[in-house]
DNA sequence: CTGAAAGCGCTTACAG
DNA sequence: CTGAAAGCGCTTACAG
C-alpha cells in the first residue's frame, strides 16, 4: 500500500481508516481518505473478502429478467439488502434449467454470503447441494424445496379461488382455465380452479393452440363466458386475440389474470388480476437469508394474494 | 486442501487438475475430481481471483430491470460472454442516478475484469473515473461518454426519421411528437422529428399531462392525425388512453413507437415501432470489452435501427 | 508428477 | 497510533 507511504502512516492505520474503524482519529481518517482519493486507490475486493471471510454480497438468481413478476421481487430483495448493508449481485438463468444450475453453482463458488433463488426451475438435488454450502432461500414454487433451504411462496390456491369466485359471483357458470405450463404453480391454480368453478372444467393449454380454441368455443351456445388465465401475459394475449377475432371483453368473455404486473393496467380493457405482494415477498426472502446467516432454522413463508378488479371482468354499467 | 491429503497427491496436482491444466494425466484428473466431489470441495473464488489477477467476470450495470429494452441488451451481452468464457454479474441501478454511481463503484471495487454500463444516467466524471480503473463500455446515450470508455449506441436520428417518414408517406401532414424525458436519446429523436415532420412541430410531454392534451387536440379541426412516441411504453399508454377516450387508432390517430419491445406485438392495435438491434448491441458491447481487455483503443459503434410496421399506423384495407 | 517456497493484497491481533 | 508478524486459500514457477 503506497497510500501508507504517501500519507506517512502505517499500513494498519490506512486499513483501519479506510474500513471506518472507530478507533481512528477524525484527522487521520481525513488525511488517509484524501491521499487514497488522490492516488486513486481502491481496496482490492478479492483480498478483502478472502481475509475477512465475509463478502457482504448476496447473490440473487432469477429465471427470467423479462418477467416483471421476477424483477419486482428483486426490488424487494434489494431494498431489504440495502438496509442490511449487503450488496446484491444478480445472475440470470434465462428460463434454461441447465443454465440455472450452472449459475447457481457459480454464485456459490464466487463466495457470496447467501443466495436467493427466484425460480421454480431448479431441481431439489441442485437446491440441496447449494444449500449445503451457503444459506439459500427459494422464492417461488419449484417441484420441491429441500429442508435445508428457506422458502417464500405465494398461496396459489387462494389466489386462484379469488379469481374464480369473482367470476362466479358475477354470474358466470361456464368458466374456462388457460395455462401454458405444468409447473407446480400452474398446477395449483388449475386444481383450485377445478374445485371452485361452477359447472364442468374447461381447460385450455396455450402451448397447443388453446387460445384460439378458447375464442372459438366462446362463440358456441354452451361455450365459456369467462376465463381465468394462469398469468397476466397469457391474459394479455387473450385480450389481443379476442380483439382480432371480434370477441368482446368482458361482454362475450370476461378475463382474469394472475400476477397484477404493469401490463394489467396498460392493456385495454384493463385486466382484472390476482396480486401477489411481490416486493414484500422479496423483502421476506432477504430477511430470511439474514436469519439463516445468523444460524436460525429455515422456514416456509406463504404470502397471501389479493384480487384487483378492473374492466376485463366487469361489464361497463350502462 | 485436504483434498490433496485424501487423494494422496500434492496440492499442486489438485490445483492443476481442478483448473483443467493440460499437463495432468486423465487418471489423476479423474481421481482428484472424484475425491473433491466426495468431499464437497469447492475452490475459493476470492483466493483464486486474488492470486490469478483475473476474475473471468464482467459486471453489467443496468438502469432498469423492468425495461425490456435493457434486458434484451443483457441477453446479447450474456451470449457473447458465454462464448468468451466470462461470467456475467448484473447490478441494478433502479433509475436512480445516485444508486447507479454507487453500483458502478461497487463493481469496480469488486474487481470484475470489465464493466458494461447499460444506462444513459451516468455523468461523465463517474464514467471517466470507472474507466480509469477497468475497461468500460457504455451502451446507450448518456450526456457524454469519456474518451476512455467504449460506446455502443443506436442511431436515434435515423430511427426517428424512419418513424416520421413512414407517417408522412401515409399522407399525414399533422404529426405530433410525444416524450417523457429530456435525455439525449429523447432529444435526438425530437430533433430528427422536427427536421423530418411536415408542417409545424406539435410536441407533447407525458410528464405534464401531454397524453391527455394530445388526445384532446386530436379531435380538433387542425389537430394531429398521427403521433410519434419516443418509446413503446409511452405509445402503449397512448393506445390505452385513446381507447378510454373513444379516439380510434389508427383512423383518428396513427401511432408509432420506438424500441419494438414485446409490448408492441401484445397491445391492440399492434404497435408500429422502430426496432433497435438490441441483442446485436449487447454482443457488440461485450466484444468491445474483450478488445479493450486486450489493450485495444475504445471505439464508438452505432447500430442502425429499422422500422417494423404494424396495425397502429396502417388503416385496415376495407 | 512432487514438494517446498514465495506471493497475491489485504485483515487481524498484539506488543510497544 | 505504530510496526512487525501471521495468515486467508489459492496459484505460480521451479528443482527434483
Amino acid at each position: 500500500m503506497d497510500v501508507a507511504h504517501a500519507a506517512g502512516v502505517s499500513k494498519s492505520l490506512v486499513s483501519a481508516a479506510l474500513r471506518g474503524d472507530p478507533g481512528v482519529s477524525a484527522e487521520s481518517r481525513r488525511r488517509v481518505g484524501e491521499v487514497a482519493a488522490a492516488l486513486g486507490y481502491r481496496t482490492n475486493g478479492w483480498a478483502q473478502r478472502l481475509v475477512s471471510g465475509r463478502s457482504a454480497l448476496v447473490g440473487v438468481l432469477l429465471t427470467d429478467l423479462r418477467n416483471a413478476y421476477h424483477t419486482d421481487i428483486v426490488n424487494g430483495i434489494e431494498d431489504a439488502a440495502e438496509e442490511a448493508a449487503y450488496d446484491v449481485i444478480l445472475s440470470h438463468g434465462r428460463r434454461d434449467p441447465d443454465l440455472l444450475r450452472r449459475r447457481l453453482a457459480d454464485l456459490v463458488e464466487l463466495g457470496v454470503d447467501a443466495v436467493i433463488a427466484v425460480t421454480a426451475h431448479l431441481d431439489e438435488p441442485d437446491l440441496r447441494q447449494a444449500a449445503a454450502r451457503v444459506p439459500l432461500v427459494v422464492v417461488g414454487r419449484p417441484a420441491r424445496v429441500p429442508d435445508g433451504a428457506g422458502w417464500v411462496s405465494n398461496d396459489d390456491e387462494t389466489g386462484a379461488r379469488l379469481a374464480v369466485q369473482h367470476l362466479a359471483d358475477a354470474g358466470h357458470t361456464r368458466i374456462a382455465f388457460l395455462a401454458a405450463s405444468d409447473r407446480p404453480a400452474a398446477r395449483a391454480r388449475r386444481d383450485a380452479y377445478r374445485a371452485a368453478a361452477p359447472g364442468r372444467p374447461r381447460e385450455f393449454d396455450a402451448r397447443t393452440g388453446g387460445i384460439a380454441d378458447l375464442l372459438t368455443a366462446t362463440g358456441l351456445p354452451d361455450g365459456p363466458t369467462a376465463v381465468f388465465a394462469a398469468n397476466d401475459r397469457l391474459a394479455a394475449e387473450v385480450l389481443a386475440r379476442a380483439a382480432d377475432h371480434g370477441v368482446r371483453v368482458p361482454e362475450d368473455l370476461a378475463v382474469v389474470g394472475y400476477d397484477n404486473t404493469d401490463l394489467a393496467g396498460l392493456v385495454r380493457p384493463a385486466l382484472t388480476s390476482v396480486d401477489q405482494p411481490r416486493a414484500a415477498m422479496g423483502r421476506a426472502a432477504m430477511a430470511q437469508a439474514l436469519t439463516l446467516l445468523g444460524g436460525a432454522a429455515t422456514a416456509h413463508e406463504v404470502a397471501v394474494p389479493t384480487l384487483v378488479i378492473r374492466a376485463s371482468s366487469v361489464p361497463a354499467t350502462p
